[in-house]
DNA sequence: CCTTACATGTAACAAGTTACATGATTAG
DNA sequence: CTAATCATGTAACTTGTTACATGTAAGG
């Protein structure tokens, strides 16, 4: 369902073809909510049918026409409404945490290969996320509500993945003594 | 594709109806793997069918008789096949963190409030896994690996929700400046 | 030569949600 | 009288994933 008002927000932010928010959604947005291709082009199709959002195309000379979306005032409308409504937090669903469950049928070795990838991960994304609040965030107060609050999403990307890095340090200390 | 994996977990430390791992997974694996009744008892036919599970009926007077299942040798096996490969980390899909890209459009006085129900759900929710790791997990280095591992599950929710307070706090001063 | 960026999609499938259905027992 | 616990499900729908499809241009 949010989906839809992700997509709503983005282009309100300003005006984009699919293409264009698929890289959003792969860079900026993707510690707020994960979408691929083939999701966006059929959740825009739907809001431009539902009258949420113009669509004008842009002829291109041996490329495939761009279609290039922007909000309307319901679709404006529709997306404030659902900024009043409560929603839900996000279930957890972790792979990772449903092995633990498996007892002794864990196999070791792959687990804390597992855990290495997965630090290496945590550490590059860390780094990308701390260099993109130096870039564009360093000075808080100064910066105008609208990137104060992309700053906080950011905040909340950065420190759970700080989280994430402690606890992959409890878990290695955990395995160290079992061995 | 973890669901089936997650139940043959649970069913692997104990067998169990799918009444009680509704039970569970909204106890013990909340933090851990969301998922409602109607999907359990859907995965558990279909791991009948494929042989990975056996179902003992066990007839009750007055109530509809109990669906007893236990992992098969070959449903063990498919669980350790699945222990060894590597999973995927789970996307990020969080509606409140959509809202803050809303940017001017944002309703300020509804934040708040979601934000402080939020809070009261995560500070009741740590209370809950704090009592739990005293109670059961108060001597780690005693137990067996099995509870080990359990308890590492339960010290990731317990430092996500910890990173999530702090992260609130963070809003509050970022919203109390703003004004 | 091969991959990446650009730019759009369709089709089939798997997973997850919401609503509905039944029916006894116990606790407040 | 009402709600919760026990115990099972079906049906319809929405969301998300995977695989396939097309075609150019630029860079290493």
């Amino acid at each position: 369902m949010s989906l839809r008002y992700a997509l709503l927000a983005a282009l309100h932010e300003s005006p984009a073809t699919g293409y264009e928010l698929t890289q959003r959604f792969r860079h900026r947005l993707a510690h707020v909510w994960n979408a691929s291709h083939q999701q966006i082009y059929r959740e825009l199709g739907k809001l431009h049918e539902e009258g949420l959002l113009t669509m004008t195309e842009v002829p291109q000379t041996e490329k495939p026409d761009r279609k290039l979306y922007q909000v309307t005032a319901e679709g404006e409308q529709d997306l404030r409404t659902w900024l009043t409504r409560p929603q839900p937090r996000p279930p957890t669903r972790d792979p990772l945490l449903v092995k633990l469950f498996a007892g002794d049928l864990l196999d070791l070795p792959a687990l804390r290969a597992e855990m290495e990838r997965l630090r290496m991960g945590w550490e590059q994304q860390l780094q990308t996320f701390q260099a993109i609040e130096q870039e564009h965030f360093s000075a808080p107060e100064t910066l105008p509500q609208h990137y104060r609050m992309q700053h906080l999403a950011l905040r909340r990307g950065i420190l759970g993945i700080q989280a994430s890095l402690r606890w992959l340090e409890e878990m290695e200390e955990t395995l160290d003594q079992d061995n």
